[in-house]
Parts: C-alpha cells; sequence; structure tokens
DNA sequence: CAGTGGTCTAGACCACTTT
DNA sequence: AAGTGGTCTAGACCACTGA
C-alpha cells in the first residue's frame, strides 16, 4: 500500500476502528469479526490489521480472548478502579472505596470549568460532592464536575445510587461513552473547617489534592474531579517507566 | 521453534538481551550489529527479533533510528529528567530544577533501608540532602540514600558537582548501570522547621511528600528518595492510560 | 471438533542516513 | 551507492475456547 506523505497504514487504521467505536457502530461488549474477515474488509494484510489491534488494545478501547475473539471493552467498575483509582494503603495494597454521594446541585459552568470542558459559557453542568471511606473510614472529600447534558436523570430518586459507583460506568452504559484516559495533577493543601469535619480531622491538616480531567475515545473532555485524601493511612503510587 | 510450557520466544530474546545490557557486555552507546545480523546470531526469524527490540525500545534500554541502526540507551540528564521528574507549573510546563548539595553523610542502612534496597543489615549508604530551585526560587528539600559501593568516590572534593545533576548520569558512566524503572508514593504532609527554613515558608506548612525507589535495567534497587515539595507554584502531573 | 487469537517465519519494498 | 530500520504482506502452526 502507498503511503506518500500519510500515517502509516496501521496508525490509518487504527483510527478508523476507534472512530467506530467512540461513534458506537461498535457498541462495548461487541464481538469483532474474525481477524482475517476484518483485514480484508478494511483491505490490509492481517499483519497490518493486528499491529493496529495491539494497539487498541493496550488503549483498553478492545479486549482479546485467545480462543473467544476480540471484544470492544466494557466498562466495569472493577475495570475502571483499576485504571484509574491510584490509592493503595501503606503495604502497596490496593484499597476498594465505599462512595456515598452527600450534594447535587446543577448550575451553569464557571470559566475554568467551562473552557476545561469545551462548553459554551453558561451551558449546565452538575457538581456531585461525594464522600468515600477506605476499610470502612471517612477518606476522601470529591468534588465531581460533568456535563449535564450527559447526565439527564440526574434529578431522578435513583440517581444517588448511580452515582455512588464509579460514574464512568453510567456514562458507558447510558451514552456509550468510553473513558480512556485521565491526567492527574497533585498537590498538597490544608483542610477546611468542612472538609476536615467531613475526615474527622482538625482544620489545616495537611490533605492530597488530586485534580483529574478525564476524556473518552473520541478525545472530549467528561469530566472534572477534585479529590482530597487523608494521607495518614493511604498513598497515592505511580510507577514511571 | 517449540514452546513447550516456557515463554514465547521474543520474550526469551528480550531476556537474553536486556540481560547483555544490564550486565555491561553491550555497553551505552554501543551500535548493535544490524538486525538480520542478530535475527540470525540468535537464531530466531528477523520479525521476532524485531518483536523484542520493539519491547527494549519501549523499556528506553535501546534506540532505535531509522537509516542510522540501534544503539544502547545513553543515560543523559535530559533524557533522565523527562522521564523520571513529573514536576510542573501551574500552566503544566515541565520545569528544569537547579540544584545544591546541602549534606552528605555515611553510615550503616537502617533497618527499612535495608531491606528495601536489599542490602546486609550494617552495609554502607551514604545520604545525600539537596536543595532544588525551580526558577530561582527553592521549592524541593531532597534526601537520598544509596548504597556506597556504588558511589566510592563520593568522599573526593569533585563530588558535590556531581550530585548536583541526575545522579542517574553518574550511575551510567561509573557504573554501566542503566536506570529504567522507577516506583513513587505520594502524600500531604506538615513541614518541619528545618525544612520549613529552606523553602521559605512557615513551619507546618502542607507539602508533597514523594517517595522513590529506583531500579536498574537487572531489577535491582539502587537508589531510595524522599523529595519535598512546595506546591504553591507548582504540581506533580501524571497521565493515567 | 471448528473457530479464535497468539506465535513464528520469510521476504519485498520504502524512507532515511552516511559515505 | 550502500546500509540501516520502518512498513507491509503472506502464510504455517500452536494454544485456547466452547459447542
Amino acid at each position: 500500500m502507498r503511503r506518500p506523505g500519510a500515517s502509516p497504514l496501521y496508525a490509518q487504521v487504527e483510527a478508523i476502528l476507534t472512530d467506530r467505536i467512540a461513534r458506537g457502530d461498535w457498541p462495548p461488549g461487541l464481538l469483532l469479526p474474525a481477524e482475517p474477515d476484518l483485514a480484508s474488509e478494511l483491505g490490509v494484510s492481517p499483519g497490518t490489521l493486528r499491529r493496529a489491534l495491539a494497539r487498541l488494545e493496550r488503549r483498553h478501547l478492545i479486549e482479546r480472548r485467545q480462543g473467544r475473539g476480540t471484544f470492544v471493552a466494557q466498562q466495569t467498575s472493577a475495570q475502571a478502579l483499576g485504571q484509574f483509582f491510584r490509592v493503595r494503603d501503606l503495604s502497596g495494597k490496593p484499597v476498594r472505596p465505599e462512595t456515598v454521594v452527600t450534594g447535587i446541585t446543577t448550575g451553569p459552568a464557571m470559566g475554568e470549568e467551562a473552557v476545561r470542558l469545551r462548553l459554551v459559557p453558561g451551558e449546565k453542568v452538575h457538581r456531585i460532592e461525594r464522600l468515600r471511606s477506605l476499610n470502612g473510614v471517612p477518606q476522601i472529600v470529591e468534588r465531581i464536575v460533568v456535563p449535564a447534558a450527559l447526565f439527564p436523570g440526574l434529578s431522578l430518586p435513583l440517581a444517588p445510587q448511580r452515582l455512588e459507583t464509579e460514574i464512568y460506568v453510567h456514562y458507558q452504559q447510558a451514552h456509550g461513552i468510553i473513558v480512556v484516559r485521565a491526567e492527574e495533577t497533585l498537590s498538597a493543601r490544608a483542610a477546611s473547617t468542612e472538609e476536615a469535619r467531613a475526615l474527622g480531622r482538625e482544620p489545616g491538616a495537611p490533605l492530597l489534592v488530586i485534580e483529574r480531567i478525564t476524556y473518552d475515545a473520541a478525545g472530549r473532555p467528561v469530566e472534572l474531579r477534585v479529590s482530597l485524601l487523608d494521607t495518614r493511612d493511604h498513598r497515592y503510587a505511580v510507577e514511571l517507566v
């Protein structure tokens, strides 16, 4: 195949398949055609297709299972937690948070928020407050901002329960949005009186601040989040390679 | 090629090449044999060799340059900084630290240190204290613990200068040790009086604590490090995928 | 047993770098 | 012009899964 000044063929194939998934043409859970079939449909060799599939798998957009086939990734609670929740206990073991919603409001996006979420000024957002416990003890205060357009059913009484699991599962089930990437910045800050009360600490206690922006498969921002972690018994863990 | 219960051939090739680099048989900067030659020397097909080389490149152990050849990775200051220094300014731009050594002592490894560095109890370590400035302002207090065996020339008068650049460059030049991986855990903590004075802050001010353990190509731990960052003007940035 | 992805091989052609 | 890695192709065989 030719490639005058364009990108490599495997990258083009990767982009085509990413687009099918991002648009919902290929919904989560779908079994993809077998590799030889998909390769001939796209007009590329099996080797080139495999190279594109390997990259999609590394981005967690598909799952390949030997003997079964290749599937569009399902956003499950356990999977989203493993991918995006970096908190560990002091021995390094992963912990599972229990979550309670402590407040929901709806209003226009602030200047900074609107820019980062790429909303028109004044567009509505939901603000969600949650308290997350690790091993039964409140350890994380969390404030989430999401475009209201992505969360229409939020005023319903059942909404809080949905918000107590990872909201990425809701995104996928209700809108076919697959969350694939997040950027986090970390800092340290003194607790306010409200934050301190929620976490059972004294005002001014040092907290770890985790600010996150989350993107879907199409590269659109879909969530802003600030998490305040009490780090007496837990750590935020990363590996650098 | 057969593979009864063993690992894939490309993984075996990767292990062989990693070993050659880790042992110093292939020193940093070396030009590797051309792919067809290396493949036939190892008794594998070019495709299998390329798969192993791709993995080595992702681990930053080699660099491949089209038209020139494949080289064992050189540890440069800029490269080590880009790979392991996650601090950004508030706009997200990378910053380059200037570093001053504020203290060096030598003594036996403490219990916890000895375990993590896999030293025999009582084995000597160097403890290095540094103050790092960003844009001319002191922002990071750093304490580094390294096995004394890896840093024999530390009492020489020129040592402090060496310690003012990334010490990974010294590791590579003096011992052929290539640092490939680090684990970091983050937390928030109140500044002590000495830490506060060094950073121009009030005692008790919240600081971001970054604890790092660093490993070489052979998987041996070669450094413990604690960095205390003033996060009024900077952030620690990570991407989750 | 049939069908899937995982591994391994072999070789052609292209783009880039250096001589 | 010669040599390198990057791309793309084509096909054989193996390991795993589920009917």
